[in-house]
DNA sequence: CGTACGTTTGATCTTTCTCAATAATGGTGG
DNA sequence: CCACCATTATTGAGAAAGATCAAACGTACG
């Protein structure tokens, strides 16, 4: 699970699939200060109502963005992978207004909230990658609202499959578009508005229907063509082109 | 329907909502340069896949964001209400990944993005406040998958109205919490992923329940209280409070 | 090897959708 | 001011997607 690697390095690539970053720039990311933690699955790293006073970079394993109901049903309302910072959108807020836990075992390296802000101030293209990536995460919400409320469970199942096969793919963390999908029935279900009963059929039906492939918790794709079809796919919403900030003269 | 102040008055009145700003900075935002334009129902100003040019603030009437899906059913992803700017979404994007409309005659400032965004860069405190508002609107979408996801159609009909009571309120649009709601049953039924005629019936149910009084299309909450709760409404997610920027010492 | 968690399946119920028709409303031209 | 038209709102009847309830089956792990 736990890479050789500096763990910093995974944020900066992650920002730099949309907005490259110069030589300095980079290496001011990644001296950041910051300390790795292992976290066990489902554990809190932001909490609703709570001052954010960390910024927390996903180094391994998946989180998820999540909001209840008053009677207590769950929305997951984002998926978080390797690279992912987990506070950016609370960067400019006081209060959390939803909860992030982890979806598997991962590490997390927690860097404060001040030096980031900082780094972002004084190095203007680090500043643009921090915000090119909070607008990509509220372009994924409104497509999920899309998802959510105006596809049907079978193309609402294949839209989320095949956002995560990009998603992952763009980290070089699927093959062929294929991957480990680390999520309950249940999450899904969380995740797509069902129920989980629910999402086990449609898991049948496009599996019956050779669109995808399950090998435990593994999916792939046989015909990824045909699934971008079903899922109503079309990319464009996660931006995933160097975002190049606008010029001043 | 047009004012005889600043248009962009209602602007910095928006931004200070969340961000107050020194009078220097009010006064270089109202200095922006701008063309003022009045356009009619469902007048487009941004259309996905187009890059943004211009960057629209709204000074009379309401707009809505719009995604289609590809069989053409539309899912309105945010509602925007005089004195907010149209394109923060996709300020630092290069396409935009949705549409957005007019949802009523009104008046719209074009600012150049240039301008805009020279501003934010050259004005920390401008710079905060728009960022706050990019932020908000992301909040705004994740409280909206949670009412689209995993509410049922009263509740979540009664938590669009409450969250349009508040917003409006808030700008001094609304009396009591009362107020003109300028959208057809389908255009909400397009926000709420329902269908127009459930719409209509869950609007009944309210006024049935003695929830909401309907006079044409204006609205007003007898017992604002038990509106809220059926609506599960609590504002945190509006940020409606000043947030602070971090101090650097 | 038993317990807890996750998956799968069946039967039935409910919410919401679809289709279709009618009524109201607002704006327009005469 | 009135008749007409287009849009929007309302209502009913029936269908369907998805939810609920309940049970059985797998699997991982202590």
């Amino acid at each position: 699970m736990s890479t050789n690697r500096h763990p910093l390095e995974l944020l900066v690539r992650n920002l730099e699939l949309r907005a490259p970053l110069p030589e300095e720039d980079r290496n001011a990311v990644l001296a950041l200060s910051y300390t790795l933690r292992t976290l066990e699955p489902s554990t809190y790293t932001i909490r609703e109502a709570d001052p954010p006073k960390l910024c927390a970079v996903l180094v391994s394993g998946f989180a998820y963005r999540q909001k209840l109901t008053g009677d207590g049903s769950r929305q997951i309302v984002a998926l978080q992978i390797p690279g992912d910072a987990l506070d950016l959108q609370h960067l400019f807020l006081n209060t959390a207004d939803h909860n992030v836990q982890m979806l598997t075992r991962g590490e997390v390296a927690f860097v404060p909230r001040e030096e980031l802000q900082e780094l972002a101030r004084s190095r203007p293209a680090v500043g643009h990658a921090i915000l090119v990536k909070i607008s990509v995460e509220a372009s994924i919400f409104r497509e999920w609202l899309l998802n959510v409320g105006r596809r049907e469970s079978r193309a609402r199942l294949a839209h989320l499959l095949c956002e995560l096969a990009i998603r992952l793919d763009a980290e070089g963390l699927a093959e062929d578009y294929g991957y480990e999908l680390p999520m309950t029935q249940e999450q899904l279900a969380d995740t797509l508005g069902l129920t989980p009963v629910h999402v086990n059929r449609t898991l049948k039906t496009l599996e019956a229907e050779g669109l995808i492939i399950r090998n435990k918790r593994n999916i792939s794709f046989p015909d990824w063509e045909r699934m971008r079809g079903v899922g109503d796919f079309n990319q464009r919403y996660l931006h995933l082109e160097p975002q190049t900030p606008e010029q001043t003269i």
